[in-house]
DNA sequence: CCATGGAATGACAGTAACTCTCAAAAGCTA
DNA sequence: TAGCTTTTGAGAGTTACTGTCATTCCATGG
């Protein structure tokens, strides 16, 4: 996907991003989000505070980077035209899922464990859902062949993305908010209820 | 609603509270939120700085209050029990919609903006949104004798929280993201497009 | 009317997240 | 190697927020 980063400097730059991404994960998780000062996550990545602030520019942005976004775009386009929106994005989040690698759904597990605890990554977390409503009603416009502020595509992208915070941490906040193996069933048949219609039956 | 406060002590809290919270408005209003230090606000207020933050825990707190929730639930109760439950808060968003004073429209308006203009705020609000969707989901788990963590319920009153958050800021963030009348009618509408198993046609 | 107890306040010191600036160091190019 | 650009570190400064303690203000019993 993103072609390896070849000079010296890009492979530098990569590898320092990488190490304060993992030591504040560390250190997050061994004491505490808001006691883990960002000199403390500096000097563990053996970098300044100020090249901390370099690479992130808040303490927030450490754990905020998510880029299933465009991957999950690309699953739904990948869907045969004749399936329905909602149903091809259902398949698309499936097919995601699926092909998820243990590592990438533990480091996954991890963050939203995060998320869950600390209010303030909440209400980052789910600004970033906000913006992926966006890109929903963009890929059910594309199905449809409505305008993307269409009326019926914005209730539609509105919907799925709120079946999504229903039923998903971080916008489940009831019972225990961790990501489970089985959340995603949940969702998947969540889904196909709002397909068809929302039936209480 | 509230029982007006009776002591003295009492009605000096609710002054000095409201005080804080106009002159806040005001200054973030004629110079932005991120140049408007709660030194200022105190001062404006002619309350020392400490007792800001005894007021409100945080500088983004002091526009954070939303008090609709309550009165939206009540709303929806209000609706006789025959109507399904997405067209019982649609009337419900209806009636409270219509009850509003103009100087309460307003006052919704500038905060919307505020919300609008500084992501930080926004992401509370958001917040707050999520939260909400657990009171939609009680709601609905009232009217139909389901419990409110029911698959079914989950995913309708998520349904119901993502089509209000596509529709109206600070959900919507294409165009002008400030709140304007029609935009009600648009969310009316696309409840009952939801309520009407989202038709394409 | 006054005294006493509890609550609200203000002054102060301290921490930590940022921001800015500038000079040193490191990588790139010729 | 020399010169240029990019990255880094050090330090100072601002601001949001926390905790403490003495003072002031309000309520209540005598």
């Amino acid at each position: 996907m993103t072609s390896p980063p070849t000079s010296l400097r890009e492979r530098k730059k990569a590898k320092t991003r990488a190490a304060i991404r993992e030591h504040a994960m560390r250190l997050f998780e061994e004491q505490g989000y808001a006691s883990t000062t960002v000199d403390q996550i500096a000097e563990a990545a053996e970098v300044s505070p100020s090249t901390f602030f370099r690479y992130f520019p808040a303490k927030e942005d450490v754990i905020l980077v998510d880029d299933y976004d465009p991957i999950l775009v690309e699953a739904v386009r990948a869907q045969p035209p004749e399936v329905p929106p909602i149903e091809a994005i259902r398949r698309a989040m499936r097919d995601v899922f699926l092909t998820m690698s243990p590592e990438v759904w533990e480091s996954e597990r991890r963050r939203q464990k995060l998320f869950a605890e600390v209010p303030e990554l909440r209400s980052r977390a789910l600004n970033q859902m906000a913006e992926a409503l966006d890109l929903i009603c963009d890929v059910i416009a594309e199905r449809t062949g409505l305008a993307a502020g269409d009326l019926r595509v914005r209730a539609m992208g509105g919907a799925v993305a709120g079946v999504v915070l229903a039923i998903l941490p971080p916008g489940r906040m009831t019972g225990n908010s961790t990501l489970e193996r089985g959340d995603f069933d949940r969702l998947l048949d969540g889904l196909d209820l709002l397909q068809r219609g929302l039936p209480l039956v």
